[in-house]
DNA sequence: GAAGATCATTCATGAACTGAAGATAAGGAG
DNA sequence: CTCCTTATCTTCAGTTCATGAATGATCTTC
């Protein structure tokens, strides 16, 4: 440590460039707009603790250039019976922009078109198979998604995309350094993507996807401190920290599924011993559901398929089936305690499309992982399970890229 | 989630009004003075991307307020031979205002006295006796201690007191939730102490000092990105992010110590099992030693003896001994690889007072916790053993006051 | 219909920052 | 030594951004 001895010492954080610069008022009364949905000039003005004359000064900009307008004979909610001058309320021009998100995935890549406020347009789907596959046929697989979304809403120019994909993404490089869908490694399928679909592409990490669905449509509206984890094929996390995504400081990390919850534990898929995710992913179950069924593991059933029967034969009574899922649960409990341990959040979301288990998220485990938490006098972390559909993760890739566009008209 | 079938929905964050605002340019300047030590004008209009004419501007005001002064007759190191006309060096004006940095510890509580440039000017020790006591009492302790280092700088008014002690502790509420230290819970601390001392006070956790020490006078100068880990009596982390110190989203978090790393695992002081701590800390390899050693657990040594016996007979080549040691690293190394996985952080720091028991440090276990990390593509995360002395805990607290200081004077 | 309330706009003003031009202080070439 | 080049620093007028105060607009209430 530097004991000031001699010289010029200097003191204090060297901060970057980034952390000191601020978005211009302009793009803030924007995203207020349009996070609020609807809003009057003079709810902006509070809201942003800034004068009423800049709010129509800047209003008046944004509507001359397109992206914002008044709505006629529209009453605000959350407002008693007005007194005075009734507020005219500003909304998003949704025709402003539209974008595109992308989810591609094990069994199914999904797309939803957005317009500029954020609401969804149409959307399509189209089977996909798992394992790992050549750049070029995801690029295909991308590219006919994207044209089956175009000619559902023709005309429609997408002014950004974002993608999202299972592995480790590093969205600032755009670079995937893997992915369980893609051959190879260290892919900076941000830019190829970008210039196969002649569009500005994002790209993230599918966990990152979720929570930005969260921050955007779902719990961020009411609360901007929250960790989203979700169960699936692996184990996942995000964390948005005063209403902002945080990404590792390298721009990956969350990765909860592979912290070490055991010392020469199960194996997991990554090749390591004791990852939370070998104890409770969908694999994980399934390698053990064949002994307890007592099933020949040779004429194997899919994981899927087999999952379904160990959770019949589990609500059935069968202990062996039983034990299984209390033993994931408690290993669920544990890695939702280290999480609040580390992070503490306000507020816990368990997401993802396989909440049909439900064991996983039984009272019991709730209550577990409560116990598993230091108490420190503040209020126990609330936990949320939403059950969100298969489109929430391209909507958090279009949430990706309507920031981008966001970012494209008005300047970060 | 919100479908947005009907009215305004709104989608995006609400970002609190704390993300809004960025400090005033004439804080910046100010701050990055203090960061080099010495800064010419050019060189600050560079670095922070204004223009030449606001620095003269600003910092004629900040020479004005007698915060800053151009240095005579010095050469600004890291420049060729100059070409044209030599640059003015320009510099905090160190008397501008004094402050206190206090770290209240198991075994002694110590604190610094800093000028405005976080020059240490004086410290000052007091052994302090293990466990808890009425507030009343470390009242005294602190208010005896500022009182020895005033009197070993006289005159120098201290414009804030940064304190830090072990335990929960709500920075930003300045509240201690608990502490090994201290009687009763929730005590308001940060207030109560400013009424006694007279001056403006800030508390924290003490990982967090450790954290800030490293952050304004160690790492800190060469990284905005590390994590520190600290292993004493508990285990504790800190987290640097763009050059600030991350905090949990309530103010608590990082308790690094009390992740879980074993279902049903050892025994931890916190009352629950598997705690990481219950493998690493200096209770749990005490409490092992004695086993391991033969002894009549009676007739026990303090843990601190008991620890020192047990490291040289592992030394030695006694093999229970050694192994309790390689139990623990192996646990560290888990720690760690779980930080790295969750964090992400380019630099892993490994600090604190007990770096005696090099075992833990050994290149087995930092290879053993590289093996645990996904690789991702990205560089192995570089990991630093930084074996400061006891009183960097205490410069921590006073870059905490330091931050008070100069919010006061120049506004956040 | 007058009073009161709330929202929105206009306009002069002020603060913050900038660009351009010039002053200053060195080294280097002739 | 003089002049040119280079880089730092200062000056100053101008731009941009945001504000406060005054005004107008449009509703409810009495």
């Amino acid at each position: 440590m530097d004991d000031g001895s001699e010289g010029p010492h200097g003191a204090g954080p060297v901060l970057p460039a980034s952390a000191r610069t601020q978005p211009p008022l302009r793009r803030q009364v924007f995203d207020h707009v349009r996070a609020q949905g609807r809003a009057a000039r003079a709810d902006v003005a509070r809201a942003l603790g800034i004068s009423a004359a800049s709010v129509t000064a800047i209003t008046a900009d944004l509507i001359g250039l397109g992206l914002l307008r008044e709505v006629e004979g529209v009453s605000l909610d959350g407002r008693e019976a007005a007194r005075g001058r009734p507020p005219v309320a500003l909304e998003i021009v949704p025709e402003g922009r539209h974008v595109i998100g992308v989810k591609l995935g094990d069994e199914r890549h999904t797309a939803v078109l957005a317009d500029f406020g954020g609401r969804i347009l149409a959307d399509a789907a189209r089977p996909a198979r798992p394992g790992r596959r050549p750049l070029e046929e995801l690029l295909e697989e991308v590219a006919a998604l994207v044209a089956d979304l175009r000619s559902h809403a023709p005309g429609q120019e997408a002014a950004a995309l974002g993608i999202g994909l299972p592995g480790l993404v590093d969205h600032r490089a755009g670079r995937v350094a893997w992915s369980p869908l893609l051959d190879g490694r260290d892919l900076d399928l941000r830019d190829i993507l970008a210039a196969r679909l002649g569009s500005p592409v994002q790209i993230d990490n599918d966990s990152n996807l979720l929570t930005l669905a969260e921050l955007w449509f779902g719990a961020g509206r009411a609360s901007s401190d929250f960790a989203v984890v979700t169960i699936e094929h692996g184990v996942g996390m995000g964390l948005v920290q005063g209403g902002r995504l945080f990404r590792g400081t390298r721009g990956m990390g969350l990765e909860l599924g592979h912290i070490k919850v055991r010392l020469d534990g199960a194996l997991c898929r990554c090749g390591q011993r004791g990852c939370l995710e070998a104890y409770l992913a969908d694999y994980a179950l399934a390698r053990e559901a064949a002994t307890a069924l007592g099933r020949d593991p040779r004429q194997s059933q899919s994981p899927r398929a087999m999952l379904d029967t160990l959770f019949s034969e589990a609500k059935a009574g069968h202990e062996p089936a039983r034990e299984i899922f209390v033993r994931a649960g408690r290993y669920l409990a544990l890695g939702l305690a280290n999480v609040v341990q580390l992070f503490d959040p306000g507020l816990v979301i368990l997401s993802g499309e396989r909440m049909r288990y439900d064991f996983l998220y039984a009272e019991e485990v709730l209550a577990e992982m409560q116990r598993l938490v230091l108490p420190g006098g503040r209020p126990p972390v609330r936990v949320e399970v939403h059950a969100w559909g298969d489109l929430v993760w391209a909507q958090g890739a279009a949430a990706l890229a309507l920031m981008a566009a966001t970012d494209e008209v008005l300047g970060a």
